[in-house]
DNA sequence: TATTGTTATACTCTATAACTATA
DNA sequence: TATAGTTATAGAGTATAACAATA
């Protein structure tokens, strides 16, 4: 069959008044459903369930929805976080260095400190060997902040240690230790 | 430490030219580094490397950048398709059913079906009993093509599988298959 | 009144590319 | 010529919000 056939496609503009928004402040959403969806019928997985990459995407939706939940108590993503933690360890370190261990690009990098030093996270002060550098250094408000994640985190996996059972939990940890090396 | 002292903030625009941006089409970039990123001093990476959603983070970007690769030969990305083997899966469905199955928002699925159905590999029709919903189901070209993705995916477990080793991988999956329950 | 789907908006990420300043 | 950093841009993904059609 080729592309663009048999009714494929025709999809008659159902509903195609737009520009209206008027942004009618009452009658507040609640387009999430509250019950009844437990009443669906459960769709078939297939292969998919089987699939590797689909695991990974389930397993880091878990993960990052709840660590990225309790991180948003201060305003923190994991990003940052990440960034953070990098700086405390390697005090003095420049931008590309960090983008290249986290595998962001140095643009992207380069705006996520420019807000860690706007909230007076990250001290980034030009370099006096090699003027092209910005070397990073936490302040002392960076690392006091940092000291508050990091229980944050463990709480994080505490819980879902206490879910799956410890010892799925250092299985989980230790198969996942092969990605550490380098790509 | 307050936010904002001692320097930090100052960052003297460094280049503040812009709008010039003329396109010019020759002198190709090549800004990524050739060689010479090997000698770099490699960055520590602190408690970082024990969190489990940093791990998390660096299997998927290994196993999502092969497997991205292998589909983009098809021009397909990675939840593409999951969408077409689930609707194979599940021949009827709807699109909310898929959204929810995969944990995407509905708004962002019917931009993804939208480009699928015009490239004729996924028809969208009316359903008869219900006509708020939209039934979806593979044009044979999209069962064609669902049936030369699978084996590029299993290239890149059996490429993983190989460098990681056949115990590490099956440990892996076993390790990951507590996410497939309910979030 | 609730549900399916579409559209619009906005914000973040990602990926490129071009540019400045420096080496 | 190569490197560190910034800026601009375009494409995806995510998250809301509003709306039409239908139930």
């Amino acid at each position: 069959m080729e592309p663009g056939k048999a009714g494929v496609g025709k999809r008659i503009a159902k509903g195609s008044r737009r520009a209206a928004r008027v942004a009618k402040p009452s009658r507040s959403a609640k387009r999430t459903t509250p019950a009844a969806k437990a009443a669906r019928p459960k769709l078939s997985s297939g292969d998919l369930s089987h699939s590797l990459g689909y695991r990974i995407r389930r397993a880091q939706l878990w993960v990052f929805k709840d660590v990225s939940r309790r991180l948003a108590a201060f305003d923190i993503s994991p990003a940052q976080f990440s960034v953070l933690s990098l700086i405390e360890a390697n005090p003095g370190v420049n931008q590309l260095a960090i983008a290249q261990s986290l595998s962001i690009e140095r643009a992207g990098l380069g705006r996520l400190v420019d807000h860690l030093e706007r909230r007076g996270l990250v001290q980034r002060s030009a370099s006096a060997i090699n003027r092209r550098y910005y070397v990073l250094y936490l302040t002392e408000a960076g690392t006091a902040l940092l000291a508050r994640l990091r229980p944050a985190i463990a709480e994080s996996e505490k819980t879902l240690a206490a879910k799956i059972g410890p010892r799925a939990f250092s299985e989980l940890q230790r198969a996942l230790s092969v990605f550490l090396q380098d790509p």
